[in-house]
DNA sequence: TGCATGACTCGAA
DNA sequence: GTTCGAGCCATGC
């Protein structure tokens, strides 16, 4: 399927799209509840960018006070590797999400973004 | 302005 | 079930 985004001409700034791209990201992460997880992927696609996984990591990264343990790969993968991984999983066992293997299992724990609302 | 990088994803072997 | 390669997009230098 065509992936274009064929958005409207939007008279903002690059800086300030990129700007609300950011503030979308958060919003959507923020919004998983304890216990639930989602995917770079999946966020993405509830903030409004679907291909933008890569943003979502940028995002998680920079930002600060994000629940970035909540963040999974596709299938509920863990993507980080040593130390941050082992804390991640330590976290989200703690919040009780239930590991099968080295994943998540997404089926009882995957977090279903009802479309973020637009402000 | 242009190139390289990255906490990704998907399909195929 | 695991590994490899190509594709996408924004950010940083």
């Amino acid at each position: 399927m065509a992936k274009k985004h064929g958005d409207s001409p939007a008279r903002r700034s690059k800086q300030d799209q990129a700007g609300e791209r950011r503030l979308r990201i958060e919003r959507a992460i923020r919004a998983i509840p304890r216990g639930k997880v989602s995917t770079y992927g999946a966020i993405a696609r509830a903030a409004g960018f679907p291909g933008a996984a890569r943003q979502v990591a940028a995002v998680l990264r920079r930002g600060f006070g994000l629940p970035w343990q909540r963040v999974l790969g596709a299938g509920g993968a863990i993507k980080l590797i040593g130390d941050s991984a082992m804390e991640q999983r330590f976290r989200l066992e703690a919040e009780g999400v239930h590991f099968r293997g080295r994943k998540v299992d997404m089926k009882a724990h995957e977090w279903k973004f009802g479309r973020v609302k637009r402000t």
